[in-house]
RNA sequence: UGGGGCGUAGCCAAGUGGUAAGGCAGCGGAUUUUGAUUCCGCCAUUCCCAGGUUCGAGUCCUGGCGCCCCAGCCA
């Protein structure tokens, strides 16, 4: 990273921030507490990382801890196998949480008692309206809703009700216990919001313990001032909620009084970062898994090569605000380029592979050239690779009618075979229908290393491998899942990008790559970062292109200068 | 006049009355044994619009306009 790019990511002010920093220069907290708090009902994805970064970045930088806890108050959609990828996750995205992991449901008797509490105040009531009659009176955005007929039972009648809620006495849905609020609010989710309901489910952590549960309204709140959170960092969309966050804990003898700042979310072009559609690409066969190296979560991005310090980068460099915006997926691409340029080892390697033969190099014959594995980085060391008189070069890396700025090889020109020798193409081999299948070539053996003596120049250096030596291998190259930059959640089966994935067969690569290890990115010269599948099968080479090179080729070739 | 938010460049985003940071993208140019990297330079006379206050307004006031969220016993 450059000097300027550090400071101006390190410099990473923020509105959150600035409160946090005013909160403990006023002295209204001893230590910052901050939780992620998700739902076991899927992976986590890079909107994830956003909150991720935010809560236990701030924790980090001000000296505070932050907490992992899980929001599981809904046992219908979650799952220990959720639980168990989330945590593995925030580790990855290197994020610690100590001992502060909880859950919502270990709150459950606590919140149980706090509703009997309000109960007790005359603040929460039993409602035996069926969810067509309480929508029926909820009012609409712009007219008022009506009391529940239920709304004025007596405080044993109500407490009875919701203990036979308790003991599973009810099948779902035949009653609720309800906040006493206000039907006539501008706000609908102080319309005597929904505290607890009937569910006969059996949860991942407490079994059938429970008949009831409580909604998110009435567990999220109360969970942080259990745990003494002092800043809850949560998404635009729960803004409407925070007056009800504060009328719990003003109606409740909770321990402590946290308070609730909303952010927006991330959303990026050409991504959908819905747990619904991502759910349904999984489930619809879309996509191979969770951690699909075309899906944008936590586990795809690690698949693909993306390191985790390329996504904390990147949250970095998008900062944190209350504007709803769509940030330009080439952001993240710079981000994970930026990390792996530094620390990505270079290797040779050809997708195409087209051969060449050098004729005036002895058959039979091979010596051992030196190749540094970084070029900004002498510590990576050097390898050795074999020259021979067989060679693949790239396919694209060859034009018998090369046009004005195409720089490479081409019948009577001279280009250097990166840290071997200048060579120049001498005659082009067809088969019947006329394609190319090998090149004839010479070389220069005063250029060893890849310098002429007498000084003449190159317009281009080709990467390249050993026909004796290469491993045969196979590419995946992602493109992205959606077609369209902004697709529609609704109907994104119809956005769905067909060629989101090409399986390229019968490359090679250079012997050293197959030390590489999976999940580790190393660089293709010319090519991009590519990343071993952990999930190949053995023996078998596969690499999943993480992220491709700037290429202004391409460019030249699209007409747009170069 | 249902409630709650948000509008600064193609995209993110600083800015809190003193004369528009930074990054991505883009565009020039230098270096280059990766058409990569690196390096240099350019890229908002103007902040949704219109009035007003002020010596001075992206910042304050008034009035508009536009976009997002809320009517789950989801979170």
């Amino acid at each position: 990273m450059t000097d300027a790019g550090t400071a101006a990511v390190a410099a990473g002010r923020d509105f959150i921030r600035d409160i946090i920093q005013a909160d403990l220069a006023a002295k209204r907290h001893g230590t910052v507490v901050t939780r992620f708090p998700p739902e076991p009902n899927g992976y986590l994805h890079i909107g994830h990382a956003k909150s991720i970064c935010l809560n236990f970045g701030v924790a980090q930088e001000f000296g505070g801890r932050c907490h992992l806890r899980f929001d599981d108050t809904n046992p219908t959609k979650e799952e220990q196998e959720y639980i168990d990828a989330i945590e593995h996750d925030v580790r990855w995205l290197g994020f610690d949480w100590g001992t502060n992991l909880y859950h919502a449901s270990d709150y459950f008797e606590r919140l149980y008692e706090w509703a009997e509490h309000l109960i007790r105040g005359g603040k929460a009531y039993v409602d035996d309206q069926s969810p067509e009659e309480m929508r029926a009176r909820r009012g609409t955005l712009t007219e008022p809703g009506q009391n529940s007929p239920w709304r004025d039972r007596s405080v044993e009648e109500n407490l009875d009700l919701f203990r036979r809620m308790r003991s599973g006495e009810f099948p779902n849905g035949a009653r609720v216990l309800r906040a006493k609020i206000d039907m006539a609010s501008g706000n609908i989710n102080l319309r005597d919001p929904v505290l607890y309901r009937i569910l006969h489910a059996n949860h991942p952590r407490t079994g059938t313990a429970w008949s009831i549960y409580p909604s998110y309204d009435f567990a999220h709140g109360q969970s942080d001032a259990i745990e003494h959170i002092t800043h809850s960092l949560c998404t635009l969309e729960f803004e409407d909620h925070r007056p009800l966050y504060d009328w719990f804990l003003d109606n409740l003898p909770v321990p402590s009084r946290p308070r609730q700042y909303e952010f927006a979310r991330l959303n990026l072009t050409y991504t959908v970062l819905s747990k619904r559609v991502l759910t349904e690409l999984v489930r619809g066969g879309h996509v191979k898994g969770w951690d699909d190296p075309r899906m944008p979560t936590l586990a795809g991005l690690r698949r693909r090569g993306v390191p985790p310090e390329a996504v904390r980068d990147f949250v970095k460099r998008i900062g944190v605000a209350k504007a709803n915006s769509v940030v330009d997926v080439a952001m993240f691409d710079f981000s994970v380029r930026e990390v792996l340029n530094r620390s990505a080892w270079r290797r040779m390697a050809v997708l195409r592979p087209l051969k060449i033969v050098i004729e005036n190099y002895p058959e039979g014959q091979f010596e051992e050239l030196e190749a540094v594995n970084h070029p900004d980085d002498p510590s990576a060391g050097t390898r050795h690779i074999r020259f021979g008189r067989e060679l693949y070069v790239e396919r694209e890396d060859f034009m018998e009618n090369p046009p004005k700025k195409f720089y490479r090889l081409s019948p009577g020109r001279e280009v250097r075979l990166r840290y071997a020798y200048f060579v120049t193409c001498r005659e082009v081999v067809k088969d019947a229908a006329g394609e190319v299948v090998e090149l004839r070539c010479s070389y220069d053996p005063a250029t060893r290393g890849g310098n002429a003596p007498d000084g003449r120049k190159v317009q281009a250096t080709l990467h390249w491998v050993s026909a004796a030596d290469a491993v045969p291998a196979e590419v995946r190259l992602y493109n992205q899942l959606f077609a369209s930059p902004e697709p529609n959640a609704a109907d994104f089966a119809a956005d769905l990008n067909p060629n989101s994935l090409e399986v390229l067969t019968g490359c090679r690569l250079e012997p050293a790559i197959a030390a590489a290890n999976s999940g580790e990115a190393v660089q293709f010269e010319r090519q991009g970062y590519f990343c071993r599948d952990p999930d190949s099968a053995p023996g078998r080479l596969v690499f999943n292109r993480t992220v491709g090179l700037r290429d202004t080729w391409a460019k030249v070739q699209a007409g747009k200068g170069g």
